[in-house]
DNA sequence: GGGTCTTGGTTGACGGTGTCAACCTGGCGG
DNA sequence: CCGCCAGGTTGACACCGTCAACCAAGACCC
């Protein structure tokens, strides 16, 4: 996106858009941080009435990886590399992740998680799920062809085995 | 990196590269190609004698972390987005990808994964090792200070949630 | 009301970029 | 010896982000 379309897109001349932000990185710095507040909110609503904790850690990050296959250049926007370090955006970015780590936590009380550090445990299922979503994207997920596998179905293996780990740490119940 | 660069630092006039590739994507898919190839080399030196399958595997993902974040330039060359596909490019990755999916194989035949589709197993740690490196190298793995954690400790942490649902899966041999 | 300041917009320029077209050159096969 | 052609050169083109100067209109105070 050039700097001179928003302008004409915006009705008014190129530079237009230098009397609000100073850098054409501070506004996509700014149409980021409004993303990141959008996803946040969608990860958000996964937090519905009688679903269980694991359940809506599990959609949240369904939320993330359909948000980033359905919007794939807000999604680079948003997790690409940033030189000024915009404050907004900072804060933005913190606040999506704190859901995740609440429903991380969550998830955990309700034994469908290992009981690991959330922030931690928050980050392998985060960095899962932005990988698979980042290397679908770039079609670099089963190189080529035949064994498709979706972003989402990796997470979901990814919360089996998390599942399978939890119970044989709370002690090996299935052994009674 | 600018194209006239690249023809200043060879010796020669902006426009000679046009003579050897068509495009300036065309030219960056070329080194990115190698670059595989070379991450492809460095992830099968983690084969050694007397090293355990399952081991070889780790550091293999060991390896593809520390080479992206050694050079980040080029991780993101190599895994950005390609508009025109280059053959050679694919190929290469094709390769890379083998290496992985060989490895996997392997440390699931030795009892340390799950035995599921190596393929998909596969894609899930490179996934999870992927994220984390995209993630840290971006400043958005665990946010903002504190709860500092490398790429590597969440592949680690992978291997263990791993390894404790290959157990499990082999028949739960710890409630005998 | 008149003077001043700020806000947002405009026009025009500058350097830099990818890319195309035309021209040149030296070695090689016939 | 002639012609060809891979590889290099120069010069242009359109476009990009960015800066500087100028300009309109409203706010604000005396």
């Amino acid at each position: 996106m050039t700097l001179r379309e928003v302008g004409n897109r915006a009705g008014v001349s190129h530079n237009a858009p230098y009397k609000h932000f100073a850098d054409k990185e501070m506004l996509l710095a700014a149409v980021a941080a409004r993303e990141l507040d959008h996803l946040r909110e969608v990860m958000v609503t996964a937090q519905a009435e009688g679903v269980a904790a694991e359940e809506v850690l599990r959609r949240a990050l369904r939320e993330y990886v359909a948000w980033a296959l359905e919007r794939p250049a807000r999604f680079a926007l948003v997790f690409g590399r940033w030189s000024h370090h915009s404050e907004t955006l900072g804060s933005s970015a913190a606040a999506a992740w704190d859901v995740l780590v609440a429903a991380t936590a969550a998830a955990q009380r309700a034994g469908g998680l290992p009981g690991d550090d959330p922030e931690r445990m928050a980050a392998l299922l985060r960095a899962a799920a932005h990988g698979a979503v980042e290397l679908a994207l770039t079609g670099h997920l089963a190189a080529d062809g035949k064994g498709k596998v979706a972003p989402d179905e990796l997470v979901e293996d990814l919360f089996g085995y998390l599942r399978v780990s939890a119970r044989v740490a709370a002690g090996s119940s299935s052994c009674t």
